[in-house]
DNA sequence: AACTTCCATAGGCTATGCCTATCCATCGTA
DNA sequence: TACGATGGATAGGCATAGCCTATGGAAGTT
């Protein structure tokens, strides 16, 4: 039984010809009088009588009318869904961030995107970036905002940003007139760290292996603005990049002149994974803003 | 938008793997693969995401599916719905019947059908062959019982039984002992005669034409009890089928010794029209009652 | 009786759905 | 890192099935 069938059964129902329904289904009559023999051998029953002048449903054919009817409409419902649900720029999106942009790049974007795109549910979840990957996997979250690069091809990647990292210092730091300094100049320093986990301590440290630098680390925080009022306390000095940087805190800040010396924030989603309307617009909205 | 691609889409949604879906639906991987494209490519977006290990569904998939599966089940219904209505001896017949046939042919058949068949719905109308078969042509009766025969290939028809005629005399009429008479043993008789537009009209008067009689006509009537009754009053005689004589009534009956002085009653239907195993069933009861 | 109308049948062509073989990417494992 | 296993996509060939035109045959019309 097949979708094409029924339309002209349905036609032949309708027009009460074979013939006219032919024409209206543009289809030649014979093609149309196979089609329908072929239906009503496989239902093993006649669906109509043909009379000399006319066309008419048997018995059968009456009860089986509203039921192909049915189908078609039900068939109608379906491609409309799908249209329907492809031109929609709604539905729900599930964001997963890591704690150290979290705070800082979120926020104001977040509010303009829902301002424009008042139909789409935003969700956000913190967590590290492992955390993060695994939900991307199991579907759990539809994109996450986390540092860049992440290995391996199993995501597509879009960069925002690329800061750069800058020592924060005490208030009355030696340091703090340099435009810039190399992070060898904190040799001497106790330094204040994130905790294990997180992917900017990986940033750091790394930044230092570069260095030669291996600091010997006294205070460790699942968040910059602990970090930094520690700073101002007096108790060393951190890394930290550019976007936690707190104006109004105790610290001062002192650009590290090392190209390296830098975190690129991206946008990453499951390879292969395809994005609805909502998606892309809250992706390129992440660009641009 | 075929069927067995809303068959194989179901299959993936179900097994969350195309090669699972494959072997289950009886078709080849590729197969099945291409048409899911083909429908993917007909709605204009992905229905499933193709990740390295599993696949899962799209959230336009997810609204699909549904659908889908109700269109299946629709077409589950519709083909469901055919198969038992060809099994279901019911529904209802209407039957047609001339007045000089419906008060002594059909009342006990119509009981013992009724009996036998508790589920089909009988109606009868009474009218004039003409009428019958007008309404056979539109469908607002079935099955028509007349006399036969019909000209024309416009019907279908099924002989039940033929009877012999019988002239109608008065009680002490001087033709009453012979065991039968002719026609022309009438001549000098008053007729009295159905109205015109019965067919049994018609038979009668071909059959005194035959004769080469010419009635004297002083009583019509639409019903041959009030003919009888009138005959048993000693008016005239008549002519009536075997099926009508009263055996309680004033008059005596002669058969007619003419091989032709016959009529034949039978059912008709529309040729060309499917019959239901209802319609059947009551046609062969007729013909065994 | 010729003509028209309408559905069914016949024969040929093309499209399409299915097949096997193969490719390519991913994933698990040595 | 390399290899084999798994799973989906691609390529090419074949058979079916739907569509076409031409024709047949029955019924109604002029």
């Amino acid at each position: 039984m097949e979708v094409h069938q029924l339309r002209y059964f349905c036609a032949v129902a309708e027009t009460g010809s074979f013939s006219r329904a032919a024409e209206q289904s543009h289809i030649s009559q014979p093609s149309l009088s196979q089609q329908i023999l072929k239906l009503e051998d496989e239902l093993g029953a006649r669906l109509f009588d043909r009379l000399g002048r006319s066309v008419r449903l048997t018995e059968l054919g009456k009860t089986f009318l509203p039921r192909a009817c049915a189908v078609l409409r039900e068939l109608e419902a379906a491609k409309g869904d799908v249209v329907e649900g492809k031109e929609f720029i709604g539905g729900s999106i599930t964001v997963g961030v890591i704690p150290t942009v979290a705070p800082y790049l979120l926020p104001p974007r977040l509010t303009t995107f829902s301002r424009k795109f008042s139909q789409v549910r935003l969700t956000v979840v913190e967590e590290i970036t492992p955390v993060l990957l695994d939900r991307l996997r199991s579907g759990t979250i539809d994109v996450a905002i986390l540092a860049l690069p992440i290995r391996g091809r199993e995501f597509d990647a879009f960069p925002l940003l690329t800061e750069r990292l800058f020592a924060a210092l005490p208030k009355k730091h030696k340091l703090n007139s340099r435009p810039s300094l190399s992070l060898k100049d904190l040799r001497a320093e106790p330094f204040l760290l994130l905790r294990d986990g997180h992917c900017f301590r990986d940033t750091a440290v790394a930044a230092c292996d570069r260095a030669r630098l291996h600091p010997q680390i006294v205070f460790e925080s699942g968040q910059f603005s602990s970090l930094l009022s520690m700073v101002g306390a007096g108790m060393g000095v951190s890394i930290v990049p550019e976007m936690a940087i707190e104006k109004k805190s105790q610290c001062r800040y002192v650009r590290i002149a090392d190209d390296q010396a830098v975190r690129t924030i991206g946008a990453i989603v499951l390879r292969g994974r395809s994005l609805t309307r909502a998606h892309r617009a809250f992706l390129s909205h992440l660009r641009e803003a």
